[in-house]
DNA sequence: GTGGTCTAGACCACA
DNA sequence: GTGGTCTAGACCACA
């Protein structure tokens, strides 16, 4: 897998993985139902330690991204809406911008400009 | 000062005085060089520890929002590109998300739309 | 043997089979001293580990479900009073249920409105 | 606090703090914004291990139950419909045992006598 | 082999 | 002092 940690950024490793696996399947680099590599192989690979990765895991399975097999292992969910939670969760951020745009007097075409 | 502190939401009490703060000095609700309460007054006002003021106030100062007179308190900086600064910060922010939209293969003028 | 497994829900592979068989008896679907299929054929049926059916098996054993003739295979108890035992269950449960009920203060009759 | 662990039961230790405090708040035996004991103060208490305390409260803020301000411990959530929720759980519950004892025929008049 | 839980203990940010 | 993260390693249920 494709994952890389950046030690120096203060986000918490395993957060670091959740994000990454999260971008991994938004883009479609991982197929519904594909394995991932198990708790302690990518804890080897990421030179990092298997109860973190388990936190990654855990989280992952919660937010429904992958779901767990025990015994088995973990895969990804087959929820192909995640795209479209992403979106929403874009233009939430969007709306608060535009918002705090507002409170400031700073003109929302301006601020916008060439990002179409 | 008009701050409140929302203890459930997870941001650190010192970020959010750091966030109020420049926030007021944005609006335009606080004018420079006018002074700040002091650590300790601000402390009681916030029923919260004097390091934890101490430490937003010393993020202010780091930041260029505020200035630091030994012996005589804190005062607002004069800098009227504040909200120029603000709106470069803004411009970025909005620029790694359109950035993102890309990689997931969302259409830019669909996530913008209406928000001008 | 019409037994669907589901991978995403939580619950244990060889738990999952235990309870859709005594399901199936339950419903009458199957019928006193009728055979069930070997481990390895639903094994290989179910593309799991012939270990976790050999593992469901002996629960249902152990549950007076099913018995085992060794070199012949395993068979539906002709245990009629299943759904006794089922029955004496559910009111254990009803009961639990209307302990806690009773402790947080809710009213047992709105809880039970329409139910039956 | 009154909180009892049960080694022999096979739920795990975390998982007995977080049904034992739900429960706690849900009497009415905490009120809101009523500080817990800390991570280590309780991890004491119940000769276990800090970061299983950890983990059970990290589970109880995700559920809403508590809040966590870091450096000063984790507090009650005000949120009073946690009753409503729970009730709501509840009539689920129930209405699955219905539905269960409707495809095995078992009489729900039967089944819920002398139960209000 | 695979995930889940737990211990013992360290280090850090925050108040 | 308080919570959050992490390491190193053990033990268990499950497949």
């Amino acid at each position: 897998m494709l994952i890389q940690l950046d030690y120096r950024d203060g986000t918490p490793i395993y957060e670091q993985i959740v994000n990454r696996i999260k971008k991994l399947v938004l883009i479609g680099a991982m197929a519904p139902d594909e394995p991932l590599p198990s708790v302690r192989s990518l804890a080897v690979e990421l030179a990092t330690n298997p109860n973190t990765v388990q936190k990654a895991y855990a989280e992952l399975e919660r937010q429904g991204v992958i779901y767990t097999v025990k015994g088995r292992g973990n895969f990804i969910s087959g929820d192909k809406s995640l795209v479209e939670v992403k979106k929403k969760e874009m233009r939430e951020q969007l709306m608060a911008l535009m918002k705090e745009a507002d409170e400031l007097g700073i003109d929302r075409k301006e601020l916008l400009k060439g990002l179409e």
